[in-house]
DNA sequence: GTCTATATCAAGATAGAC
DNA sequence: GTCTATCTTGATATAGAC
């Protein structure tokens, strides 16, 4: 199978994404349409299609970003951190916490790889992969784990008076005491 | 503080909440609209205002539903199962590969709970609880799994060939090899 | 690269008659 | 309990001039 990688942006359409992307930090998913992202840029809403061909493609150069945005921040905690699944837990949660509407952007719905840049997505999970000793299975656990935790606090789904970080802490604590299957194979 | 819980739904609205969650599985939460819901009953839009008083009401009926029918399956499963961990897992996975639009529905959003049959959510939750011999915290985080392996398998986050069994599996022995807080404590 | 003008569509909701 | 008629709003997107 052969799949074709999306255009690479012109600069004008960076511009515009990052526009897009600030407007949906400060107004949320519905606040970003055509018309106010090209109010934001002080032109007409049909202008903006002379440089994305429609709102998908606006929206995943937005995700795109995104997951540059979130695999630096965790870079950046992984990197001299001596308890690593700490750290990345705490990157992980703190990205979404600053940027709650651009992460249930990249997060909450179907997703059409084919319009990402490639490869973003694939770094931004890497670290989870790391931390957890390289078996995919118990990636893939501690990854829904983390997201679990994370949208449902961003969507108020825990009680008020819920212990949020005793809850990671549980649940973090579950995580290192398993152990991985390529250890077990090994 | 006072809350004062919603009037009790007649049972015409209850028809019209019947058939909304109907009309929300067949074609997905951009299908429940008032003119289509309306249409799939056979009266007009407006109709449907002298019953319920606004869109956000409807949904509240419906999610109230969906609790009870997500604490009904739960409560089957659980009916002399021998591992109670796995027999609610697979349940409440199950019963979101049923009714994923339901399941977004009552998980993917804010959620105003005042607008809920009283109870219904708590009900839902208790099985968790006591899965994890009711430490809180720790039934927050498995509850954040199990939600982040089901939103993220319905949203096809997952790469195509993830062994979606082994990755639960992985992530219920994690917590189960755990030491409940209240052990510790006790 | 941006504009005006417009097509197309669909949404939630209300007023008031019957 | 349902109707018709309508209001209001806003969305994505295209054609074609400048």
């Amino acid at each position: 199978m052969t799949t074709t990688d999306p255009p690479p942006l012109t600069p004008r359409a960076r511009e515009i994404a990052d526009a897009g992307l600030e407007l949906l930090e400060a107004e949320g998913a519905d606040g970003l349409s055509m018309r106010r992202l090209a109010e934001r840029l002080g032109i007409r809403a049909p202008s903006i299609y002379k440089h994305l061909p429609d709102k998908e493609a606006l929206e995943a150069a937005i995700i795109s970003r995104g997951f540059e945005l979130q695999a630096d921040a965790v870079a950046a905690a992984l990197d001299g951190a001596d308890d690593s699944l700490t750290a990345l837990a705490q990157a992980y949660r703190a990205f979404a916490c600053e940027h709650p509407h651009l992460y249930r952007l990249m997060t909450a719905h179907e997703l059409n790889r084919a319009l990402l840049t490639p490869g973003v997505e694939q770094r931004a999970a890497l670290p989870v992969h790391e931390a957890v000793g390289g078996d995919p299975d118990l990636a893939r656990a501690a990854w829904a784990f983390a997201h679990g935790m994370t949208i449902l606090e961003l969507d108020r789904r825990f009680p008020p008076d819920a212990d949020l970080d005793a809850a990671w802490q549980r649940g973090l604590d579950a995580f290192r005491s398993t152990t991985p299957r390529r250890v077990l194979d090994g």
